[in-house]
RNA sequence: UGGGGUGUCGCCAAGUUGGUAAGGCACAAGGUUUUGAUCCUUGCAUGCGGGGGUUCGAGUCCCUCCACCCCAGCCA
């Protein structure tokens, strides 16, 4: 996959990286990691990182490391590792080595012997209550912890102890001795260290008191020879701490801490915690929901990888704010699919057609292309019968002429067959047309007619055909363009309409179509087989995105 | 009232040492077409948050305003 059409442009990261190489930092090397927290599901957000982190590496000849930033057992799992590591490699990315900071705890913990040593770390006996009021504001300076002058012999003592399992939780931190009145709040001895008896999914019982991230990360990172370690805008005011720490310790290396803005997508939530809510209200149907922006989501909608990789190089990479519109990811995935998605016919509002003029006991076997443009996609046999299915959008009384489809007594193609005309409707007790009769033309196979104007092209599915499926079209989830910025609450934003299902027919063989594998059913949209079985036992098929509809924007 | 950031077309986003505004998406108008799809052509910022200044010349340098975002977890 690595080819060049996939290299990033130019962006301030990689011109960063371009300079370092030429002074020759690093030894000419490029180091990167992605570095999850194993405490949920990865959405699309966490797929630009990844895109970048492996992306830039792959640019510039480097590797990737995957490490699991598992220092708050509180929260994380062994669970939420396997489904990173799945996803990860379903975008299309292999990391280098696995790494996990849990890896580093005992190294972590004489790290923090050594600062003690240097008088650089203090136990500190505070409440966690006491601390924030020590802390000060964001205009006030702090105050020195009255803890923070104990002697270097009690606080390693101490800081044993606290590793001994000696003191309760929040009994103590060990926190770093830098500047209480620092206009930076994160240098404002931040903690490191505190107690938690509880077991970790890695390391079980054998800790009961965890590193911080401040802490964990910056070492983590140069213990593995991280080069450029990109993270979240959000960490910004904390690379002077990034930076303190690795400044104190003898480490092989000094890693660059580079900030980029996360993406934000329209008329949708990018927060884990909102996801999280989403799903434990049942307000979709799990963190696989295909409306969601979860890797398994858009995984199960029958996302391309390759189209999210394209996405992720396309938005770009800078630190300024950004609202991306779906239009441009919907863009991505139609550019693949329209080569990749062989071509099939499928009718989500089924109206029964009858053609009159075509024996009840005849099956003729017409033979269709499976992709347009691409002939070594190869072609299929599609039945033509008396009895078939049109969409119920593809028939009008009557109507003007920029309505090209069937009308009473006008005539249109079957799609890979003959031209049929619209003779009579049958019409039901409540006044719903319920069956159309027509003829066909049977010297048009392949050929228009010479004196007539057909009116257009429309898909079909002969009844001997056609299997009984139900189909899912998607909306955004949310009605507005930006649910975290309404005054009302997102969860009462969810459009009632992003997901409408319709029940209907496609050719039978789509029924023996792999989850993942995507067609187009011809002017409708892309779809791919839903990968949960129904309790009925119904073929689902998920939209994964509608082709472009220059119609609905004349027809409103 | 502290600190850190960001402001280039509706949405993203390029813009090396100042030299006279890339590209994508969207949109619009044509053409091709047995998918109103695809494809092709064309159009789409005298202006880069505002105002000054330096300069032959500034999105790029200086000054000054303004707007928006982030930070006070023993979360990451």
């Amino acid at each position: 996959m690595s080819d060049d059409s996939e290299r990033y442009p130019s962006n301030f990261i990689s011109n960063i990286i371009e300079g370092d190489l030429k002074v020759g930092k690093n030894g000419g090397r490029v180091s990167t990691r992605f570095p999850p927290e194993p405490n949920g599901f990865l959405h699309i957000g966490h797929a630009k990182a990844i895109c970048l982190n492996f992306g830039l590496a792959r640019d510039y000849v480097g590797t990737t490391n995957l490490r699991f930033d598992d220092t708050n057992p509180l929260k994380e799992n062994a669970d939420f590792m396997r489904t990173m590591r799945e996803d990860i490699q379903w975008l299309g990315f292999q990391w280098s080595e696995e790494r996990k900071a849990s890896d580093y705890f005992e190294q972590l913990f004489e790290f923090a012997v050594d600062l003690i040593r240097q008088d650089k770390a203090y136990v500190d006996s505070l409440s966690a209550e006491d601390i924030r009021l020590y802390r000060g504001t964001l205009t006030q300076a702090g105050k020195n912890s009255p803890f923070r002058d104990r002697s270097i012999e009690e606080n390693l003592k101490m800081f044993e102890d606290m590793r001994a399992g000696a003191f309760a939780d929040g009994a103590h931190v060990l926190r770093l001795k830098i500047d209480m009145s620092s206009p930076n709040i994160n240098m404002r001895d931040p903690a490191i260290y505190r107690i938690r008896h509880v077991e970790h999914h890695q390391t079980g019982n054998k800790w009961c008191i965890y590193p911080l991230y401040d802490y964990t990360h910056c070492i983590s990172d140069a213990l593995e020879g991280i080069t450029h370690s990109l993270c979240d805008i959000g960490f910004e005011d904390h690379r002077p701490l990034y930076n303190w720490v690795l400044d104190q310790l003898q480490l092989p290396i000094h890693p660059q801490q580079i900030e980029f803005s996360r993406l934000n997508l329209k008329y949708t939530v990018m927060s884990k915690r909102k996801m999280k809510i989403l799903v434990e209200q049942d307000l979709v149907e799990g963190w696989d929901d295909p409306r969601l922006p979860t890797l398994a989501g858009l995984r199960r909608r029958g996302y391309a990888p390759a189209a999210i990789r394209d996405f992720c190089r396309r938005i770009g990479v800078a630190k300024s704010e950004n609202n991306v519109e779906l239009a441009l990811l919907e863009s991505c995935l139609r550019e693949n699919l329209e080569v990749n998605a062989p071509r099939a016919m499928a009718v989500l509002d089924p109206l029964k057609v009858i053609i009159t003029n075509f024996s009840e006991d005849q099956v003729e076997t017409l033979k269709v292309a499976n992709h347009p443009k691409n002939e070594a996609m190869g072609e299929r046999s599609v039945p033509f019968t008396r009895e078939l299915y049109i969409d119920r959008e593809d028939f009008r009384l009557e109507a003007n002429r920029k309505y090209k489809r069937l009308v009473l007594g006008g005539e249109v193609r079957l799609r890979g067959g003959y031209v049929i005309r619209a003779d009579d409707v049958k019409v039901d007790s409540m006044g719903k047309i319920s069956e159309l009769h027509c003829s066909y033309d049977p010297e048009t196979l392949g050929v228009n007619p010479p004196d007539r104007k057909v009116r257009g092209v429309i898909h079909w599915v002969s009844s001997i055909n056609a299997a009984g499926v139900i189909f899912r079209r998607f909306q955004p989830l949310f009605s507005v363009e930006y649910p975290d910025a309404s005054d009302a609450e997102y969860t009462d934003l969810i459009n009632p309409d992003s997901m409408l299902e319709f029940s209907g027919f496609l050719e039978n063989w789509l029924l023996e179509t792999q989850p993942g594998n995507q067609y187009q059913f011809e002017r409708v949209g892309y779809f791919t087989r839903d990968s949960e079985q129904q309790a009925d036992n119904v073929p689902v098929f998920n939209e994964v995105v509608g082709l472009r509809d220059s119609w609905a924007k004349i027809n409103g």
